[in-house]
DNA sequence: TGTACATCAGTGAACGCGCGTTCACTGATGTAC
DNA sequence: TGTACATCAGTGAACGCGCGTTCACTGATGTAC
């Protein structure tokens, strides 16, 4: 097989101290927050000088980028193995809740307050489209609720002129609007779980979110 | 009238400055975020130095817990005024996003990504509490759906149970569990768009959000 | 196989900065007789 | 009305800390002949 060019020793150790930075962002994330995010504090717990890591990351943004971009990876992925595997739109959401229960701050960096004076590049808002589209392919697989009596009419309309988010795929302005809603109900829901404001209350938020998910698969 | 003992002139000075110190607080939180938040950097703006403001406030977090006290405040009152207006819970719902799109940061600073080491005292879970109910009121009014047919039934069973968050208030579990419903949605829907998650999409947010609020009115 | 060179990882010092917070102190403002 | 005292606002210096980032440099690791 000879030395293939795709990776040298070099390159491989290069990949594996990134990994292992990333590691130690993320635990740094889970306590301090994103905003807490610090490169010789990662440095130091890594047993190097501050400055070494500038051998492996431009700067604290590049960095920044790099997680977030590893996090929507990671959250198409589930999605993506979960449709795979044959399971319907609620099978989706709650692989997708399992997914944002299991790390918050993963979820809060994609979803929860923008950080300040960060911009996100376009190969992250690329992924983000992954993950509608498979959340459109749930939504065709539902039937077409009756005639729709005016309420959410006005709007799949609206959808029929402002579809490009949803690239070419072949999908009704209805499956489209139900893509959407999908979306912001759940994220409404995890989000406000995450946060902790569910947590004075009493009730089980995993039935709530069920109870939507019913109403969301039949309409 | 002499007199009064109720406010002196060193009392009223104090409260100036106290509001003047938010202010600026909130200038800076809204272009570095609420983790960007410095004492020094207020008293400088304010041309003070920086332990000045220890006499106003005892620390950072004292003043942090301020402002999302007042913010809480603002949307209640917000809440409040619409409601004896008469307006139905669509009528709230717009004065709410009005209340988000007006000062997002500040909508953030109650309903996004926690503060990582915060912790809400109990005078702000009370207001919190106090918007539910506003929220609980209106949707009283709304006709009861159908005999439900078993859809979000579970739920509303569950509430029966689990209702003490509504304290005391007669509402019936299927109103309860269409406040929740409102505030979820309505939470999911305001904080991607104030998030700017609908930016490159192309469609239009109000239109998303007034066909949701026709589902939730006439279910 | 061995030598000469280039590449790269990591270090330590340094720069300039800002943070929260404490402390002893000066002046001004109120209060009591 | 005037004097004596207490209260309080604000200052400047200081403490200890951590940050991102640059720079010149040492050693180790790879590469070419």
């Amino acid at each position: 097989m000879a030395s293939t060019k795709t990776e040298t020793p070099r390159e491989r150790y290069r990949a594996q101290i990134r990994a292992e930075v990333k590691d130690h962002a993320w635990e740094q994330i889970a306590t301090a927050g994103a905003s807490g995010l610090s490169l010789n504090a990662i440095a130091k717990r890594m047993g190097m000088s501050g400055p070494a890591l500038y051998r492996y990351f431009a700067n604290r943004d590049e960095l920044i980028t790099e997680l977030i971009k590893d996090a929507y990876r990671s959250l198409a992925d589930t999605l993506h193995t979960a449709a795979d595997s044959g399971v319907d739109l609620a099978g989706l959401a709650h692989a997708m809740r399992r997914w944002a229960l299991a790390d918050p701050h993963r979820y809060f960096l994609l979803y929860g307050t923008p950080i300040p004076g960060y911009h996100a590049p376009d190969t992250t808002t690329a992924i983000s489209a992954e993950i509608m589209t498979v959340l459109l392919d749930a939504c065709v697989e539902i039937p077409v609720p009756p005639p729709s009596e005016g309420a959410g009419t006005r709007f799949a309309e609206h959808l029929q002129d402002h579809r490009h988010w949803a690239h070419d795929h072949p999908a009704t302005p209805e499956a489209l609007h139900r893509a959407l809603t999908v979306w912001t109900r759940l994220h409404g829901l995890l989000s406000l779980e995450l946060a902790g404001h569910f947590n004075g209350m009493g009730f089980d938020p995993e039935q709530l979110f069920d109870s939507e998910l019913e109403i969301l698969a039949a309409p």
